[in-house]
DNA sequence: ACCGAAGTTTGATTTCGCTCAAAGCCGGGT
DNA sequence: ACCCGGCTTTGAGCGAAATCAAACTTCGGT
């Protein structure tokens, strides 16, 4: 779902970008479109040069607001590198040249910006019916890894921090939820791996 | 920016929908892409036939979750029809076919699905960043239409509860932030046209 | 092994907007 | 004119999660 490999130069080179760079500003017509390669970025709102508020994370690969991109419109959030991020940059001219030249692009791309609303309309509707903890117990049953030796677990590949971005809540609220969850007996182990305990237990919480 | 005309046969039937039908349901992979010619829908998650969280309204000539479609996935809200809508029924093969043939439509719906994204993303950023106050008073502002003697006045096109679900905020809510900007000398009027006194005041409301 | 920076936990407090409930208002149909 | 249903306003109270602040842990680097 991401492919629309065309619409580089096969030559387009890719950049390294040192952890915290804005990649993207609100309100700016940009003159690249940005393809993240790998790594992750922050996206929000920024006041100075810090996140304030928090709208999510993308995850390369995947093009970065492509969608302003096509509707030649200012980006309406500020990007900003995680750590170990690497780009490619398309002129937007071109990028738009393609898209118009190559069906299959264009096919491409309707994928991933569909994609993206999805997501982003997963988390509104979420965010709308469930409180915090039916949330982060429907994103541990999501996360469920074929366990070693039948143990049910779930390995956090990222700090705490950006998964409670992905639910949409502060990471004070995540750390709470996992605590309770804890003293529930409901899940286990507090380093980077999990155990799920009760699975019906977590069921019928995301449920709610 | 709606076009994508071709995508139904010239024949295809206009119907009527009554008030509260159901267009859509949550989970349900549908078998028709839905086209609202004219009137309005509302999104969100439906507890029997009650909606029970709001997510937005979609006003017509507009496609009914064609992401969805595209993705070949169930769709993750209910749609309701609110009163005097118009729709059209497109087979999602045909849909889809259409799409890859003609690459005109597909950049179109292209277009389409980015703006529905873009609005979406909108409101999240602005409920993140902003209070209910500060919203209203910039929908206010975007709302402005000529005034017929040189008053600033705003006409209420629609409902209120529809505003305020627009604005992603409860009824309630609206009408209170309403009174206090009456009460502050910001607006005045209390029917369906409302005069905007003090655009100076309004815009760094909203601008907070 | 030590140091510092980042990540995480915990507690205390606040707040914004929702919910629930009741009353008023307006408009359309008979 | 009247009545009824939907919309709107207003009030009271609540609650989920954010914020602020501080202690604690983890980890990489020197």
């Amino acid at each position: 779902m991401l492919s629309v490999e065309s619409l580089m130069s096969p030559a387009t080179a890719r950049q390294a970008v040192a952890s915290g760079s804005v990649l993207l500003e609100r309100g700016q017509l940009p003159e690249w479109v940005t393809y993240v390669e790998s790594g992750r970025i922050d996206l929000g709102v920024l006041d100075g040069k810090v996140l304030v508020h928090q709208l999510g994370v993308l995850q390369g690969p995947a093009w970065l607001e492509a969608g302003a991109a096509v509707l030649n419109l200012p980006s309406l959030v500020d990007a900003v590198a995680e750590p170990d991020v690497v780009i490619r940059r398309v002129p937007v001219a071109r990028f738009r040249q393609t898209l118009e030249a190559m069906p299959a692009d264009a096919m491409a791309l309707l994928h991933d910006v569909a994609l993206a609303h999805r997501h982003q309309t997963e988390l509104a509707v979420s965010r709308l019916a469930k409180d915090a903890q039916s949330r982060c117990a429907e994103w541990l049953l999501a996360h469920i890894e074929p366990g070693e030796k039948g143990d049910v677990a779930v390995r956090l590949r990222e700090p705490k921090r950006l998964i409670a971005a992905q639910l949409g809540i502060a990471p004070e609220t995540l750390s709470r939820v996992l605590r309770y969850l804890r003293d529930r007996g409901l899940i286990s182990g507090s380093g980077r791996v999990l155990n799920m305990l009760d699975l019906g237990g977590l069921k019928s919480l995301a449920g709610a």
